[in-house]
DNA sequence: TTGCTCCTCACGTCACGTGAGGTGGC
DNA sequence: TTGCTCCTCACGTCACGTGAGGTGGC
């Protein structure tokens, strides 16, 4: 596969280039290594998954670039410590501290996610719940309607019905 | 109940009194009526709820104040028709078409909404699957060390577990 | 009278949008 | 060669934050 070009990551991750420029140039992503200014960026899939997540996160959490930055940095800390969990050597002790981080790491980043998760739940119930009540009106004029009227089928009175 | 001070209703609604004169000044909230220019703002229960309302939807669906503005308009020529509704003298044909009026509306919200905390509910469910790991692989360590070292009332290894 | 919160400018900031003028690859 | 997308400034904008200097009510 190809390397991509900054408007195609632009469409894949659903945002625009110059966004992409501007994360670069506050370094909540990672520069293009070795690329003479005025030169054409390139991205590999990994890159664009990273991105992807960014964006994901942005979305989710609302936070500032800023604290999506230190999350991030957490974040490749855990990937680290991942890393030294695989190899056995490290002992109980040790073992036991990293792990308790990471979970606080989660269990904060749970919080935020969470609370916005319920609000939004809430709404979309009410939202829900409102349509309900339309529609149920929609039916009983309906009702009424075929009661005063002859069926529909033989006269055309509400058109837009059958959109 | 005596009419609230900006510095109030910033708090009851859990934001800044800038945000609230910023609100008044694009026109998403009502000004103040008859208000001499210095002179203090007071807001009454009312204004309290319409300001939450506001929020709540800008925290929820995450459109431009411009977007949300036109919304709200939306929203309260709904209110409109609801009231043109309850009064019984209109006719079928008209009522049907203020109801899908409505309907649409609101179907529209209903799609901000439910893609958003659909994501966020994915995004849930992850960080709590990666929290279940991370507790599964405590307890692991945990077993293994009650099975390797005496029982912990009898030797002090591990302080940190008992906060 | 003394604090406290309020007021109105007005400039600053964050997260980009939007040209201006120019270069690079199918 | 002609479009197209890319590049780098650099100024504009949206949604507020943050003082500066001053007035108003318990």
């Amino acid at each position: 596969m190809r390397p991509l070009r900054i408007g195609d990551v632009a469409r894949l991750v659903g945002t625009t280039p110059r966004t992409i420029r501007y994360y670069e140039e506050i370094g909540l992503l990672p520069e293009a290594p070795a690329r003479p200014s005025g030169q054409h960026r390139l991205y590999t899939q990994e890159e664009v998954e990273r991105l992807r997540e960014v964006m994901r996160l942005k979305n989710a959490l609302g936070v500032t670039l800023e604290e999506l930055k230190t999350l991030l940095t957490a974040e490749e800390a855990r990937a680290e410590v991942r890393a030294q969990l695989r190899r056995e050597d490290v002992d109980p002790v040790r073992r036991r501290q990293l792990l308790m981080e990471a979970l606080g790491h989660i269990e904060r980043q749970l919080e935020l996610v969470s609370h916005r998760a319920a609000e939004l739940a809430k709404l979309e119930d009410e939202l829900s719940e409102t349509r309900k009540r339309v529609k149920r009106r929609l039916r009983e004029l309906d009702a009424r309607q075929s009661a005063t009227f002859p069926p529909e089928d033989t006269l055309e009175v509400t058109g837009e019905a059958r959109t």
